[in-house]
DNA sequence: CCATCTTCTGACGCCGCGTCAGATACGCTC
DNA sequence: GAGCGTATCTGACGCGGCGTCAGAAGATGG
């Protein structure tokens, strides 16, 4: 592991200058913006060209097409997710271990609140089918499920939780509870409930699920 | 309630004849099969059109854009997923409650395998921010959220599930974990696990958070 | 200041969108 | 079962985004 920056390559595959950089980094702010703003459905390349002051053909000398842009998006947020893991590193067996549940959280919410439109695309092409996305979700997930999945297995040694429980299953859950949820935080508001009552109802339910306890 | 059956509109807001509520229909069912087989971002009028033999123009005789015959096909959806509740509403306190969470999981996965597209969209646009999506999710979950909030409620009571856990979060949390797992079937099989493991560990997870047992 | 490589863009053909006016099919009356 | 009115369908169009290319504009360095 001597790379120290991972080298940048344009559409055709040449390495790019640093002028040339600065344009694809711009690219990837403005598809980033406008796909926050209106969703997958309405995101038009000539949007994101005409966000950045630039034409179309610009685009493509440094994605194929969207869809590299928006897989370019989320491997950069993977990066974000990896620091998360140690919030669960540390275990949640003792006595502070709730409260350490609800630091996950927290972390996980700025993260997801940092990236949510992208990680959604990522989401929604990964469940269809797409190849390239469901890898980008595997490898930004794998830390943290192989963390989860540490703690179910020495649970289940301790006879805490059911062997029943397949570890990985459980871990991937955990995940889809928080990414789910964080989305009704509005919705929880409206209905009278205290801020707090979803930060601290998920920490809960992972603290639980993943400790027995 | 007299009313036996939905009047079916235009787009223009019109009755429609036998003829029209057919072609309607096949409109929307070719509209299903396209969603399942490319994704939405692949989804073209001209496509649907072509499935059953007719023009663009006929479509919007039907519906004012994709949206609307979307969320057509979302609320078809919700009538499916209502008589889901009766797995819930006998309880899973008893000895045989694990057996019944898993005759649960068994329905419901029945019920997404046959909408799983359809319902992916409209989780989409829901969280995307489109109200009428939004409200099309809330309204099919809503009897099942009632009586998972009812469980929760009843655990609270008998001191076996902390007063912490918010009985709505706790309940769309579940919903969210069935949805998100349901599409990493084959995963899990890569994975050398039993083909029930995903159905039993979802069970699990469930019986042990609505019911504190 | 010229040569050369890098980066950008205008302009084009293609295709899907959404609309309208007119064509066609249906069902009803006599 | 012919004719008529309404319900339903569609061909054709203008608009705008897509993706490509050839060449323009800009940077670099000798």
């Amino acid at each position: 592991m001597s790379r120290t920056k991972k080298t940048i390559l344009g559409a055709d595959g040449r390495v790019l200058g640093s002028r040339a950089e600065g344009t694809r980094n711009r690219l990837l702010e403005a598809t980033s913006k406008l796909l926050a703003e209106q969703g997958v459905l309405e995101l038009k390349i000539v949007d994101i060209t005409r966000e950045v002051g630039s034409s179309p053909a610009t685009f493509y000398q440094y994605f194929i097409d969207v869809d590299a842009a928006l897989l370019a998006l989320a491997e950069m947020a993977t990066a974000d997710e990896q620091p998360l893991v140690s919030h669960l590193a540390s275990g949640w067996d003792d006595a502070d271990g709730l409260a350490r549940a609800g630091q996950f959280v927290d972390a996980y919410t700025k993260f997801w609140d940092d990236h949510n439109a992208v990680l959604r695309v990522r989401n929604l092409k990964a469940e269809e089918g797409d190849v390239m996305f469901r890898e980008a979700r595997s490898k930004a997930n794998l830390l943290l499920i192989q963390s989860m999945m540490k703690m179910v297995e020495q649970a289940q040694a301790a006879d805490r939780l059911p062997v029943l429980m397949h570890p990985f299953v459980t871990a991937t859950a955990m995940i889809a509870i928080i990414e789910r949820l964080l989305p009704y935080r509005n919705e929880i508001a409206r209905r009278g409930a205290p801020a707090e009552a979803l930060r601290d109802t998920v920490a809960v339910l992972l603290h639980r699920s993943l400790t027995g306890r």
